[in-house]
DNA sequence: ATTAGCACTCGGGTGCTTAGAGTGCTAACA
DNA sequence: TGTTAGCACTCTAAGCACCCGAGTGCTAAT
């Protein structure tokens, strides 16, 4: 069912407003504050009728009206009134994202710490997913008469480091011709065309297999892990200047997720539909975050390839406006950073 | 002033049972669970003494006695009795620094978890100070016709990326050629070292010395850096489950140390003593510390040179025992696992 | 030196009252 | 038919008086 402009209109001022003041707003403080032409009396009627619809509720009979989940998902995706960033603000992300950009890891690190430098909140992100990802170079280092240090560079200028076994009676010599042979076989290859490869060993140095085997378990390790480098979090002392997590427990729910690695990665990757901004709230399907908390977030793409999924964490009773300015704006910047790369 | 013996016994039940039990502990408590043989208008009067020579305090006139920061003090260096961890907790130990423990950072952050998991509160620790490193290799990857990708490595098997400018006209083969003369140049040397070299570039290609430059500009980087890398943090969350942090203001005062790597690097740092555990409390001297809470460091070292500080940092009222007991045995198996590197 | 006894203090919990904010409903009005 | 003023009702938060219990310090006796 549509709603009507009027309701409309003061659904987006009780939330407006109870994001500003964090106080459960009446009736009176409505038609005072913004609808002078209307008495309390009409707006209770129709606060009354938005609470039967399921976009507001009561803490208990005599205090004001306060948004539920749907109001906020409504208030994001139509009743907002986008807000536009200061030339300060601006300045600051572009400022940001000069320093150190040449390594994808500082980029990534540099935007999740925008997002919460300038929203206020904690920030959290997942880089690209690596699949889509091409191998560059493979390089080996010899440490040990039995190790080597692999180092991996892809397309997206991702690098990791990793070791192998090789055998002891290898020659730095023979070393150096694996490495070239890999090289030459893996280049501008993908994980899964790396994966499905079948060579034939039978007339090379014995080594080379084993060599080849463990490479291919080191990309695996590489390509597969939910790692570390995979997420990166921000601010997340910021929660605590929120007036909306006063008692400890809430705190500690809060924290609990967002300590938690593994958590964190379920909830950005759960259902990523194709909107630009997504909004999930905790009490509306998803459990994993804590109670009455938002996670927005915005996966940004170059040239078709998601380039990773940012968002900010914190209450409902989030500053949206804020919030999605920033994360429009760090997309666009992002996204113009690593298109010309 | 020498404590009696039986102040001392006192003080250690008091301390004793106030970490265990978090409530301000009474005269009659002691008599009554500790020292059934004196009554306690006994304790009182010793109660009384403690308290004038600054190791108790009482909270109001009716309330027992909580230890000051001096008893905690006197009590991991005096008093404590040194807990021994069980078999299961040493074999979880052992467990977690078996798996890839081929790479100095997952050492690290292997130690890092371990002392969290079993002391049951936030870890910190920084790695060794990269000064007295020794430069192992470095390499060049060409990325783009003037950038080029350095990898560092060092006797700490320590790695890290940086990229440098190169001049554009620079061929593959100059470019190799650098590299091999700069590696020629700089293996084995330390930081210091190279940062005094002069060397003589009139006779070579005029690149060189460019690349020389950025190398070094580099190596600086990386050499100075108060870097993430050399900061870790385990179970910031942990925090919450102690009695302790109840209200939201000690949190938030917490958080704000644990997560600002500036401060948690200064405070790790500050006067490290030859001590083998170090014991700072906020409220004794130690400003940069949240409020009633301790930090409790370790300095490791093999053959002579540091190879990290590690510590727990929580509320005054902690498990010194516990945490003593893991500092020392994680070290112990830190030290024999870096020593036959 | 130790102890029993007692007066004193303070915090925390309970129960009561009151003020105020906000609502829902109804009857009157445009 | 939508809007409004008025009123009764409900619930919260804050203040206050009260008491109980835990713990201490002090003193006089052992």
């Amino acid at each position: 069912m549509e709603l009507s402009d009027r309701k409309k209109k003061i659904l987006q001022i009780v939330v407006d407003d109870y994001i500003d003041t964090a106080v459960p707003v009446s009736s009176k403080a409505i038609s005072e504050k913004y609808m002078q032409n209307v008495s309390s009396a009409t707006i209770r009627a129709e606060l009354s009728a938005l609470e039967e619809l399921g976009y507001l509720t009561q803490l208990h009979t005599s205090s004001g009206r306060v948004p539920s989940a749907e109001a906020y998902k409504l208030y994001v995706s139509d009743l907002m009134v986008k807000e536009h960033l200061s030339k300060k603000e601006l300045d600051y992300i572009k400022e940001i994202f000069l320093q150190k950009a040449d390594n994808i890891e500082n980029v990534f690190k540099n935007a999740v710490k925008v997002i919460s430098e300038l929203s206020g909140y904690t920030s959290v992100a997942i880089s690209p997913t690596a699949v889509e990802d091409k191998l560059k170079e493979i390089r080996f280092f010899r440490f040990r008469e039995d190790k080597a240090l692999v180092l991996i560079v892809t397309e997206l200028k991702l690098l990791k480091d990793n070791y192998i076994d090789i055998p002891k009676e290898m020659t730095d010599a023979q070393l150096e011709e694996a490495n070239a042979f890999i090289n030459k076989l893996f280049k501008e290859k993908s994980f899964e065309e790396i994966c499905d490869m079948e060579v034939d060993f039978n007339d090379s140095f014995s080594g080379y297999k084993t060599i080849f085997v463990n490479v291919i378990d080191a990309l695996k390790a590489y390509f597969s892990a939910k790692e570390d480098s995979k997420l990166m979090i921000d601010g997340q002392d910021k929660i605590l200047r929120h007036a909306d997590y006063l008692d400890v427990d809430r705190i500690k729910e809060f924290l609990e997720v967002v300590t938690s690695k593994d958590k964190l990665l379920d909830i950005l990757t759960e259902d990523n539909r194709a909107l630009k901004i997504n909004v999930k709230i905790g009490s509306d399907g998803y459990e994993k975050l804590p109670k009455d908390s938002s996670l927005v977030s915005a996966t940004y793409t170059v040239a078709g390839k998601k380039i990773g999924t940012y968002g900010v964490i914190g209450p409902s009773r989030m500053d949206y406006q804020k919030v999605v300015a920033v994360l429009e704006n760090v997309g666009r910047i992002l996204e113009s950073i690593l298109a010309d790369k």
